[in-house]
DNA sequence: GTACTTGTTGAACG
DNA sequence: TCGTTCAACAAGTA
């Protein structure tokens, strides 16, 4: 489930890869993963990568055309895998974890290809075809909210972004759960299912709290317990993709990092207690009913 | 075979 | 209209 940590890390990976190459075609295998006109971009120079919440951007200087950009969201089981050209085995791979990512490419998840002028190619993987790439102008990004329906909320990992801007947000949501609340993209971008659970540990609020029981010294630590679990997120998935496996390239870093999620019970790594899960707004939540009381 | 999982959208509530 | 819940999407796992 790629959130604001596996698409940074993608972004990072990628800037430093295919900056400044060009495009020498698209291959399109799922026609639903890829929304507008790709020939448009046959030729087109790579000038900038860019994230914003889950949501990563490609901008590109076409020959013809006016600047455009490439918008991918990976929704939960989308990967990005970039193949150098020929000869050269290093390969980056970013976003949801699975078994195949080191065989044969394209595989049955392959929904999309991009390949650029040195034969290296960009692999846009899917297994359940939730993802897209969507193609815009980019001096239309911002009216077509990079590519969402909804207007992002500020940048988690933003100097700008303080306790106080989070707390005037939540306000919004008042009879919420805060686990809820926090994976609301329009309070704050880029949390997902798995941070949700993970920051409200780190915070030690019980995630079933309701906003309006918050009161101003549990605002900080629930602020804290956010940028904490998503910088604890990068560091792991930063270095290198390879970091995301064990050796049979079976696990996500996640399940071996992190305090709660998908580890219901378990003993608590703080307390031993037994990790609790419930549902909220349908989604499997994960806590320690010590830590978290 | 059935239930469950994920992020986001849009329908359907009171 | 608003706030909130729920089904839908797809495909794999338990």
């Amino acid at each position: 489930m790629p959130e604001l940590p596996e698409v940074e890390t993608i972004k990072v990976g990628l800037q430093s890869k295919i900056i400044g190459q060009f495009i020498s075609d698209i291959e399109i295998l799922n026609p639903k993963s890829f929304l507008g006109d790709s020939s448009k971009v046959i030729g087109a120079k790579v000038i900038n990568i860019w994230r914003r919440g889950k949501v990563l951007g490609i901008d590109l200087i076409p020959k013809t055309q006016n600047p455009k950009t490439l918008v991918f969201h990976l929704k939960m089981s989308g990967q990005i895998i970039y193949q150098p050209s020929s000869g050269s085995t290093n390969r980056f791979v970013g976003g949801h974890p699975t078994k195949d990512i080191f065989k044969t490419l394209p595989n049955k998840s392959t929904r999309v290809i991009i390949k650029f002028q040195d034969q290296s190619k960009l692999y846009f993987n899917d297994q359940r075809k939730f993802g897209w790439i969507k193609l815009i102008n980019t001096a239309e990004l911002e009216t077509f909210n990079h590519g969402l329906k909804i207007k992002l909320g500020p940048e988690p990992l933003e100097e700008s972004f303080t306790w106080q801007a989070l707390k005037n947000n939540l306000q919004k949501r008042k009879n919420l759960p805060v686990k809820v609340a926090i994976l609301d993209q329009e309070i704050l971008a880029g949390v997902g299912n798995i941070y949700a659970s993970e920051a409200c540990f780190i915070a030690k609020i019980n995630p079933n709290k309701k906003i309006k029981d918050l009161v101003d010294r549990e605002y900080k630590l629930l602020f804290k317990g956010i940028i904490k679990s998503l910088q604890s997120g990068i560091r792991y998935g930063g270095s290198s993709m390879t970091h995301f496996f064990d050796i049979g390239g079976n696990k996500g870093y996640f399940l071996k990092y992190a305090f709660v999620f998908n580890r219901e019970n378990t003993e608590c790594k703080i307390c031993k207690t037994t990790i609790k899960k419930i549902k909220l707004a349908g989604r499997g939540t994960y806590y320690c009913p010590t830590c978290q009381s």
